[in-house]
RNA sequence: GGUGACGUGACCGAGUGGCUAGGUAGAGGUCUGCAAAACCUCCUACGGCGGUUCGAAUCCGCCCGUCACCUCCA
């Protein structure tokens, strides 16, 4: 069965098939590095590592580019001097560029707790001024952007007569006119309220600026994912992922700006949104008080929260929902699903315990192709537009069976060790290598070990030394060696 | 006002025109020195009102309610 993916701008489902097969080139629009990651930053990463994790295992080299903005937005298009980078930057007292690097580095450092792999590219937005202009040079070249005082702007109602403006979104101009007639005033550079900025000129005390053909300043808000994507992706690539809430404006602007500079393609085939995170079921926000940033969510208790829950707690948490579903976390559904997570882990221990007692006989033949059958059932669902709830929800009927199978020799017999090799092999590709969920370990190795020197004490006391002696083999072997002192028993790092 | 999504059992959350979602929690049982795990059985469902249909929780209409986007947001 192919992979069929739900695509927005279509509002269908539909097989999957690569532009430039076997290859795949996969775009994610990443973060705005000004501030701490917070739990909803989670979701977009999550979803399109295990999608490319997917594509992966069914055989395709992929190409997974996800960009960095370190050219801050500016807070509105009236606000010519607020830019997010710069306002931390004034606020923190650092170089602009200090702060995109730090929070950058945090950012790596939790999508990689998340069991997120690195994008293959991670282009950042500074990097790429060059391609940008050149980008709008073709845009003005091609009619569909005019400069205005030392800006450039989109010319959206012109475009709009060309290429139709809104097919993703799902909006018409003439509506968006209508809904925002209160807000023309104060946009007298713009022709059309729609309009949004390709270059903006750079006021005297914005930092952050380049020279330009029109003169000094910085590129707009939504041309670098298309500029960096047409690098490093070509004009037409595979699918381009974000959350919902990028859909309108910034991926409807991505496709004004692809379709109005070069090659009429919409830049991606396939567009895929994962839908957003709430907290006890609202919108994230500090002045509701139910604001989670990763840093606080792994560690404690925060924003409504009774306690921290794991990196890995949270990914299964994720994908325990449909990634076009809406999900709301709370301690109810992140407590389950840290039980359901560790059942889960629990799940790969046993397989290596049944790989040991399995039996070199076929089995029979029924009973083996259903084991089969049940085992191929995670990889279906996955083909279903990512369906990672059935696909959960396969991988614990898989684990009952193997549960099953490891309490019942007869049945083991009966299943064969061939088919069963193929399932935990099966399981544990799906588990670990498709959804990306690995075991955490909890145990304390100094508690363990307290507990062993404990039971050494009493065997010696006891004078039980055969005791003795295999627990200080069995320490030696871990690299330990025990020391006993007038004042008790200790414990080093063997030298040898 | 425009666009889109949604309302499933104690909680989270899939799915489907008739056939078990799954996880968590709860009840009983098997196993067990005790416990845990595991397994078996059970429990509470599809917002309301109409319509289409042999049959709808699943399709259509209306109503009620919730959320998101339309400004930066994953």
């Amino acid at each position: 069965m192919p992979l069929s993916l739900y695509n927005t701008l279509t509002r269908a489902k539909a097989p999957f098939q690569p532009v430039r097969p076997p290859v795949v080139g996969v775009y994610l629009c990443g973060p705005t590095v000004y501030s701490e990651a917070h739990l909803g930053n989670a979701r977009g990463p999550v979803v399109f590592d295990v999608l490319t994790r997917y594509l992966r295992h069914l055989g395709h080299p992929v190409r997974y580019v996800r960009n960095i903005t370190d050219v801050g937005h500016l807070e509105s298009d009236a606000d010519t001097g607020e830019d997010k980078l710069e306002k931390a930057a004034r606020a923190q007292r650092l170089e602009p560029m200090q702060v995109a690097q730090h929070y950058a580095n945090r950012y790596r450092a939790h999508m990689a707790q998340l069991g997120c792999l690195p994008p293959d590219i991670e282009p950042q937005a500074s990097g790429h001024i060059t391609e940008q202009i050149g980008m709008i040079e073709e845009i003005v070249q091609n009619g569909f952007a005019y400069e205005a005082n030392g800006s450039v702007y989109f010319d959206v109602p012109r475009y709009d007569e060309h290429h139709r403006y809104g097919r993703l979104s799902n909006r018409s101009v003439a509506d968006q006119l209508a809904g925002t007639r209160e807000a023309l005033a104060g946009q007298d550079e713009k022709r059309s309220p729609q309009d949004f900025a390709l270059w903006k000129r750079a006021a005297p005390e914005h930092i952050m600026r380049w020279p330009s053909p029109w003169g000094e300043g910085f590129p707009g808000w939504h041309l670098e994912c298309s500029a960096m994507s047409r690098k490093y992706l070509g004009a037409e690539f595979d699918i381009h992922g974000g959350g919902l809430d990028l859909m309108f404006p910034h991926h409807e602007c991505e496709i004004a700006q692809s379709q109005g500079s070069h090659s009429h393609t919409d830049e991606a085939r396939v567009w895929m949104h994962n839908n957003m995170i709430t907290v006890n079921g609202a919108k994230m926000s500090k002045s509701v008080g139910n604001f989670i940033t990763l840093t606080d969510l792994f560690a404690g208790p925060a924003g409504g929260l009774s306690q921290a829950y794991s990196p890995m707690v949270v990914r299964f948490f994720l994908l325990q929902a449909h990634y076009r579903s809406p999900v709301d976390a709370s301690d109810d559904a992140l407590q389950a699903a840290r039980k359901g997570y560790r059942k889960l882990m629990n799940g790969l221990r046993l397989l290596d315990k049944l790989a040991a007692g399995a039996p070199a006989a076929p089995g029979r033949p029924e009973a083996a192709a259903e084991l089969r059958a049940l085992a191929a059932k995670p990889a279906e669902f996955l083909d279903d537009d990512l369906n990672t709830p059935r696909a959960l929800a396969a991988l614990f009927d898989l684990l009952k069976r193997f549960n099953t199978l490891a309490a019942a020799p007869a049945a083991l017999a009966e299943a064969g060790g061939e088919a069963l090799g193929a399932a935990a092999a099966a399981y544990r590709t799906v588990v670990t290598d498709v959804l990306g969920l690995r075991d955490e370990p909890r145990a304390n190795a100094e508690e363990l070990l307290a507990l062993a020197l404990s039971f050494y004490a009493e065997a010696k006391a006891d004078k039980a030394y055969a005791k003795v002696d295999v627990i200080r083999a069995a320490l030696k072997d871990q690299g330990i060696v025990i020391k006993d002192t007038k004042a008790g028993v200790e414990w080093a790092y063997s030298e040898e």
